[in-house]
DNA sequence: TATTGTTATACTCTATAACTATA
DNA sequence: TATAGTTATAGAGTATAACAATA
């Protein structure tokens, strides 16, 4: 029996409950293969294509430019991204994936996606779809 | 035209920017009635009867209880709710929703599911009530 | 002067572990 | 001794502002 709508929990409660257990099990999943939360989502926002600046790459995850940094250094010294200086604009750095980071990705990927399908496993196909549907058309990337 | 499904951003990515919005809208709302984030949340988690540890309350929100105190100090001092010894073992503190307490919440709510409203007013009828009736499912309250 | 990336500083949030009072 | 609540301490995360290089 569904509940009434106004007594259920905000959506800010529902989903706060809904993003902590991603997390607990996104993270070990990431540590297994070396690699923390923020370092796989630039991994991920450079999969379709590099970042012109790294300001444009912070803005598209979400962070700031300043708390990037820390994940670029662990990320380049093991070789998973390459910062090159942008020839046009000499103050531009431009990010790239490397063969071993695209691969690596692609490793995270499939861990990731195997745990949000368990996740999923019990809501019914149309809901689920509808539900991806939402998330994207409320919480759009940020345009760019 | 729909993403393919192997493209579609990670949802811990879809979610982690929900959220953000989700607060963003309703941080200012609730600070024009003098309430924090957290202390909205006990004041709802008490609406249904009072608590009867803090611990209990604290789990029932998602969190430590040590980090509760600050909220519950704040609350008691505005008279919106009560802390009293439980006679019965005088260490736990029954925790309950003071009259003015219920009404600064009902308000509180009030703006809040305006908030929500808007922000999902795009979205069809059939598709919201799929995405909420799965946000229940994949994230169900804690049992108690 | 303005901007990119970087570093430094302070501030908040969180986690852990003591401390007290009851049992 | 064990537990509920509280307090204190240290650590991580975050925001802000300064700094160097380049335009």
């Amino acid at each position: 029996m569904p509940q009434p709508d106004d007594r259920r929990d905000d959506l800010g409660a529902l989903l706060h409950r809904l993003v902590r257990r991603v997390l607990e099990l996104e993270t070990p999943l990431l540590a297994a293969r070396g690699v923390e939360m923020w370092d796989y989502a630039v991994l991920a926002a450079l999969e379709s294509g590099p970042a012109q600046t790294q300001a444009r790459l912070a803005a598209a995850i979400g962070r700031d430019k300043t708390r990037l940094i820390a994940s670029l250094d662990r990320l380049e010294g093991r070789g998973l991204v390459a910062r090159e200086p942008d020839p046009a604009d000499r103050r531009n750095r431009i990010v790239t994936l490397t063969p071993d980071g695209r691969a690596l990705l692609a490793g995270c990927r499939a861990d990731v996606r195997a745990m949000e399908e368990g996740l999923l496993a019990d809501v019914p196909a149309d809901d689920r779809a509808a539900f991806l549907r939402t998330l994207l058309r409320v919480a759009p990337p940020p345009a760019g």
